[in-house]
DNA sequence: ACCGTTTCCGCAACCGATTGCGGTGGACAA
DNA sequence: TTGTCCACCGCAATCGGTTGCGGAAACGGT
């Protein structure tokens, strides 16, 4: 079926199609009568308004792309919730584009958003991208561009990203405050900037408490196949190991089940504490004391700021927001007897 | 920065628009000396085709919607990786909408669908959602709809989903055989077809092992903080539970939290078995005997079908695609002696 | 020298809308 | 009667491209 279009509506009732739209748009140039008959063409032929011929003579398209390394499981999902609930909000499309962590594929994908002219990108780094210059085209073309979660520091856009550093430091404080001493720290790939920031906030903990001699235990995990072998050599390099901290909820569930499964049982002979969204630490057993960060709420926050600068075609300087995190005590965590 | 077009480029180079739109199309009635000069004008100018323009002629759009109830962490992950895959591999792009698990908004977003004239939907029906008038107006358009995962039988469109009924009989089969009588099966929303469906196979596999006569344990749990309650109960009302099976990965991870909180082990005490897309069970202890389905394989089989749909201009008839489970024995269940 | 082919390119319409500007016709005042 | 104003609507351009058709120039053959 042929779809009715302003001309289609214009020719049967013997207007100009300018007319239609205008009558359509409630245009007071048009007269009531001329408007009812117009609407009621509309409805009963069942015209329906094609947006993007609207749009491409508007020069936008209330399309808005989200570009991530990859959608799994943890943090994604609610990260995408949030912005998604904002853009409906504000009549933008979500376009999903997953770069699987390859910089080839972010540049082509960047490339992409120009081609359908998206009005802004919002932008999850992948781990292979060390710069941002493939961005830049995106500037340069005046669409507004918002990093978040996995940024990397930048002037030139707006970021979004929870301190992570501040969250590894409170963590691992909540470990050492209990009389912790040997804790493994499991980061992931010490090249991506928000691995290295939490394992800063992670040794700084340990200064803090005025343990600096003490050298902390940090593994970086790049690939998760070596996760067992990694995390099971720095364990095994302690003399006894109380407690650990996971950076991730990605890294959370699978130290949970891999110190389980050495038969040590939580918290009586490992402590944990981790970063996370809340998710996994809610349906393990004993629920895990954790750093609450909502990517909900980087989501939402990412999008109004895109939002705000689409409307304001481009606001002043690039904004660095900083999402703060929220301690939640599980059953993880026992407090060490001294001596 | 102004963004160059066909016409910039004529101009420039004293040529029609329609010469410059050949010649970057490698268009066989251009000479090799205009097209290269062409490409040199495009290049050092920064031309950027703009697909929106191109593709209103064309009218079609390679925009794919994919509209779910909600981005949960569960499923929802895995099975927008398959359709973004296949759809990337096929020069679509994917528009991702939530529709809150509401019909009101899953039609909005239907309406939504035809104003951006996307060439192809993939729903995944909201629970509020019994009947799929909503989705006629997009069939009448002839934009092709494939149902995946959450769906409705129909022949109007085709449907892509796993067999829960065979997953769950298998699953409960796999608990009666190894002496298991006492089975708390949970299930979700019972006005989910999906829901019905595992229930049924449930109840199939009791009668499959002569014990009819046993009144299956069948919990419906509607709203997830009535999760404990239901279940609870479930439990009590047994004389001596000794194994559960949930139909999905949400329950599965409350149920294993619940049953462990309970000071209950697994399985010395309490056997699991799930339908599961593999995840959760890896990273519980122990690991969980399941039913795998890939939500990734759900999402590109639909994909794949919908790709078919859109090139061919709408093919034959409305598939039904049902996708087979794979046991995953974990270290979840225990055998129980005789007596 | 004449005619048929090629080669190469431009005109103008089109996709489906929106919008600036100009024009017509009627009402009404002078 | 003439002028003015307003209500109402259409023309044509525009967004940024693509494409059917036709035509000019060059070329080749006889």
């Amino acid at each position: 079926m042929k779809r009715v279009t302003v001309k289609d509506l214009a020719r049967l009732l013997s207007v100009a199609p300018s007319t239609v739209s205008r009558a359509l748009a409630d245009h007071p140039d048009i007269s009531d009568e001329t408007k009812r008959r117009v609407r009621e063409a509309a409805e009963t032929l069942g015209y329906i308004p094609n947006l993007r011929a609207r749009y491409l003579r508007a020069k936008h398209s209330r399309l808005v792309a989200l570009v991530v390394p990859e959608v799994n499981m943890f943090f994604a999902p609610s990260l995408m919730s949030g912005v998604d609930g904002v853009l409906r909000e504000n009549d933008y499309s979500l376009l999903l584009f997953e770069s699987n962590d390859s910089v080839v594929q972010e540049r082509k994908l960047a490339r992409l958003c120009l081609n359908l002219s998206v009005d802004g990108v919002l932008v999850s780094r992948s781990s292979e991208t060390t710069e941002l210059s493939h961005l830049d085209a995106l500037a340069d073309a005046d669409v507004p561009v918002v990093l978040l979660d996995k940024i990397l520091e930048t002037d030139r856009h707006s970021t979004v990203a929870i301190d992570g550093y501040g969250a590894a430091r409170r963590a691992t404080a909540y470990l050492l405050e209990r009389g912790h001493r040997q804790v493994v720290g499991v980061f992931a790939d010490d090249r991506l900037r928000i691995s290295q920031r939490r394992a800063e906030g992670f040794a700084q903990a340990f200064r803090d408490q005025g343990l600096a001699a003490l050298e902390p235990a940090a593994v970086h995990v790049r690939h998760l196949h070596e996760f067992e072998a990694q995390v099971g050599a720095a364990l095994d390099a302690l003399d006894e190991p109380t407690a650990l901290f996971a950076m991730s909820d990605e890294l959370l569930v699978r130290a949970y089940h891999h110190v389980l499964s050495r038969g040590l049982r939580i918290p009586e002979d490992v402590s944990i504490v981790a970063i996370s969204d809340g998710q996994a630490p809610q349906f393990l057993y004993p629920r895990v004391t954790h750093l609450r960060h909502s990517g909900y709420e980087v989501g939402e926050k990412a999008a109004h700021i895109l939002v705000g600068m689409m409307r304001q075609h481009y606001a002043g300087a690039a904004l660095a927001v900083t999402v703060q995190t929220e301690m939640v005590e599980g059953a993880s965590v026992r407090t060490l007897q001294p001596g």
